[in-house]
DNA sequence: ATCTTTTGCATAAGACTCTTATGTATCCAA
DNA sequence: TTGGATACATAAGAGTCTTATGCAAAAGAT
């Protein structure tokens, strides 16, 4: 479903999740894994993607690693110590974000327990 | 609290999903609304808003009614039959985000039932 | 063998949405 | 009478994304 616009401002938290939970990963994986986790329905561009990353890295939460398989490369990305940190509250932040939201969508009561 | 960058996109949303509610509101009265029910939370600035319905406008899904209150002019906003139907597609297309967001935040188990 | 798709990185132009700053003006309370 | 709340509006700039493009190796298909 095209990414709707409500896809903006998630991203990074997204990238800083899934290193949370497997502690190393490589751009065209973590495209992978969120269209995995989502059936199809998130699709992260690259164009998107890859500039993401390197700010991550810039800002200092990501480190990066270039790891030669065959004859190609492969950039793998983790968690720096002050990234755990950010990440922790920025999950934080997109919990309360959806709180939020649920409280300005159930408004009304034709869905009464969310989502 | 200080809106967080996830809350970019959502705005338009956040408006038409009150207005579904509300038949009539005017700008100053939804970013008040808005601060009600996030419990000062999600503050929306009126350089955000105003752009937004006047846009929301330009596309057909709002009118637009200016009346008089002493000697204040205040703009109504209410939905078109065309801003309805979209309403409907925007709520839908929000829920599907927040589970989207949800499969990818809920990967461990720390946190089984959601926020 | 050759062609296409997938894997894998990257950047650039442009669009879109928001923040911050600014401007105007009325109403009300201290 | 002064400041805060109400009420509209626009503009410059920042930030984040889409779309397009480019390069190249590996894998799968014909």
């Amino acid at each position: 479903m095209k990414n709707s616009p409500l896809y903006k401002g998630s991203l990074s938290t997204i990238v800083l999740k899934l290193l949370e939970e497997n502690s190393r990963m490589y751009g065209y994986e973590i495209t992978q894994k969120v269209k995995e986790l989502t059936a199809g329905e998130l699709n992260i561009t690259e164009g998107a993607l890859y500039p993401s990353l390197h700010k991550l890295e810039a800002d200092g939460l990501l480190q990066a690693e270039m790891v030669h398989i065959g004859n190609r490369m492969r950039k793998y990305y983790r968690l720096t110590e002050t990234g755990k940190k950010e990440t922790a509250d920025r999950l934080y932040e997109l919990k309360a974000f959806i709180e939020q939201m649920q409280l300005i969508l159930n408004t009304n009561l034709t869905n009464p327990q969310g989502i």
